[in-house]
DNA sequence: TGAAATGTTGGGGCG
DNA sequence: ACGCCCCAACATTTC
């Protein structure tokens, strides 16, 4: 009965990287107390972990607006605030009379440590900071081998996965559409644009982010995504999921990234779609497997809490990369000389986003042809793309770069010309994001680290050639694995 | 979730 | 009719 508790002491709802309202263990259990509810969103200017970049602030921004509107037709508001959480909390907690807030767990592993001492600090005054799992489908470190130790190669880990009934959705119970109780005061606080998130114009007044049109952030968004790829593209996922030129692939990255949809949710839809159609079901499949690298590398990253800056393999400690800025530059602004490359780089900047099998070239072609440190890399899609992920983005760029666990074997080196004819046959892929060169001239500024690279005008009239000959850079390449240090000497 | 080098086979042109 | 060569097509091995 909530009218029972109208008067009575609030929750606290606080929100991170889980802005849905739907599937939400937090929401449920807070909803079900009866009590007032105050959502609530801190925006930390010193997380515990590395900051946003500035494509995924740009997300966080509509993403926010998106949740606020969601939660006004249940008569609340997002209450929005800047500055430490626990300071915050403790605070909202004080002035309101709340002793409980639900949060979602983020599973980074240096957050969540973080957030064990804001946890203890609260607790000391008197308040419970529950942390409920809305993320993942397993709880990294609940799967293990035989042996007892964290998995290292993906197939057993997705067998123990499935193994494990996490893959296995019962019901998921629906979100009550009536109003939410609401505290007799209301706090007075910032708003979502007070944030100052949206990165800045261009010097030419233009909005950067206006290429980022395809994605709609928030809660709808995901669920229209979704209902669009199963719709649209799950039946030929398994033959088409490699195609850059084709719409084939769900675009829930950055759904998954901002908790806008859980992959419960994901599972239980797919097996819906499924049920009434069996030619779906292969699709489905290969889509299941994609979804349990999402919580592979969450447990790697379990392993491995600073799985952007250390190798995981720890033996590449000593590869000798090479420290060359211009080449760095040119594989940034897309201006490799090899198309495939070139476009995706493109792509990125333009949309804070890229193909799957067009990341794995572009990467491929920073680590292996140019031979330089993936990490530098890795930074780089962290700033720029929407879905730029705490565990996929390191552990992908570890895979590409052999030094991560079950990663691609040191001599696997694309080829980025027979790439391109394989899977954008007709250069139509190429061509969206390479139409005339150069376009690099109307580019905003908008980096976090980086911002020097594209302030100034591309000053050449034609396609760049290549920065470095594939056949001379495929040798290099081999014999500067072939011969790193300790090679031999590696035991997982 | 490669690519290139090397090996094998079989059809066809040709003396 | 036969052997020889060429080479595409495919398979295997190597990096």
């Amino acid at each position: 009965m909530p009218e029972k508790h109208a008067h009575s002491a609030p929750v606290i709802l606080w929100f991170r990287f889980d802005l849905r309202l739907h599937d939400h263990a937090g929401v449920r259990a807070a909803l079900e107390t009866g009590r007032p509810i105050l959502p609530l969103y801190i925006w930390d200017e010193q997380p515990a972990t590395r900051p946003l970049g500035a494509a995924s602030k740009w997300w966080l921004h509509r993403s926010l607006e998106s949740l606020d509107a969601d939660l006004q037709r249940h008569s609340s508001r997002l209450i929005v605030e800047r500055g430490a959480p626990q300071i915050i909390l403790a605070s909202v907690a004080k002035e309101y009379g709340a002793k409980t807030i639900y949060c979602s767990q983020t599973f980074d592993p240096q957050n969540e440590y973080n957030d064990e001492g804001v946890a203890e600090e609260l607790s000391a005054a008197g308040l419970e900071l529950k942390r409920l799992n809305n993320t993942l489908l397993a709880l990294p470190g609940t799967l293990c081998t035989q042996a007892g130790n964290p998995f290292r190669v993906f197939t057993p880990f997705y067998k123990a996965l499935q193994a494990s009934g996490a893959c296995d959705i019962e019901t998921l119970p629906d979100l009550p559409s009536k109003p939410w109780p609401r505290p007799n005061r209301w706090p007075k606080s910032l708003t979502v644009a007070d944030l100052g998130l949206k990165p800045d114009l261009t010097p030419s007044g233009q909005d950067w982010s206006q290429g980022f049109s395809r994605f709609k952030p928030g809660e709808a968004g995901a669920r229209g995504a979704l209902r669009h790829f199963l719709r649209n593209s799950l039946q030929d996922y398994e033959k088409e999921r490699d195609r850059p030129d084709l719409d084939a692939t769900s675009h829930l990255s950055p759904h998954l990234r901002f908790g806008e949809i859980s992959p419960q949710r994901i599972l239980h839809e797919i097996d819906r779609a499924t049920e009434a159609n069996h030619p779906l079901a292969s699709g489905a499949a290969k889509f299941r497997a994609e979804l349990a690298w999402r919580e592979f590398s969450y447990s790697l990253l379990a392993q491995q809490p600073r799985l952007h800056e250390i190798n995981f393999r720890r033996d590449f400690d000593h590869f000798e990369w090479r420290h060359d800025d211009k080449q760095f530059r040119a594989w940034c602004r897309g201006e490799t000389g090899y198309e495939l490359v070139d476009a995706g780089m493109r792509e990125l900047w333009q949309t804070g986003y890229m193909h799957n099998r067009v990341r794995m070239v572009a990467a491929s072609f920073l680590i292996k042809h140019l031979l330089i440190d993936w990490r530098r890399g890795e930074q780089w899609f962290w700033d720029c793309l929407v879905d730029a992920d705490p565990a996929n983005n390191p552990a992908s760029w570890q895979w590409v770069a052999g030094s991560g666990a079950d990663a691609a074997p040191y001599f696997r080196i694309f080829n980025p010309i027979t790439q391109a004819g394989k899977f954008d046959p007709k250069g139509e892929y190429r061509a969206q994001y390479i139409p005339s060169y150069p376009h690099l001239s109307t580019k905003p500024v908008h980096s976090n680290s980086s911002t020097e690279l594209f302030d100034e005008p591309g000053n050449v009239s034609t396609y760049p050639q290549p920065i470095v000959d594939h056949a001379f850079a495929r040798d290099r390449a081999l014999q500067v694995y072939k011969n790193r240090v300790a090679d031999e000497e590696y035991e997982p």
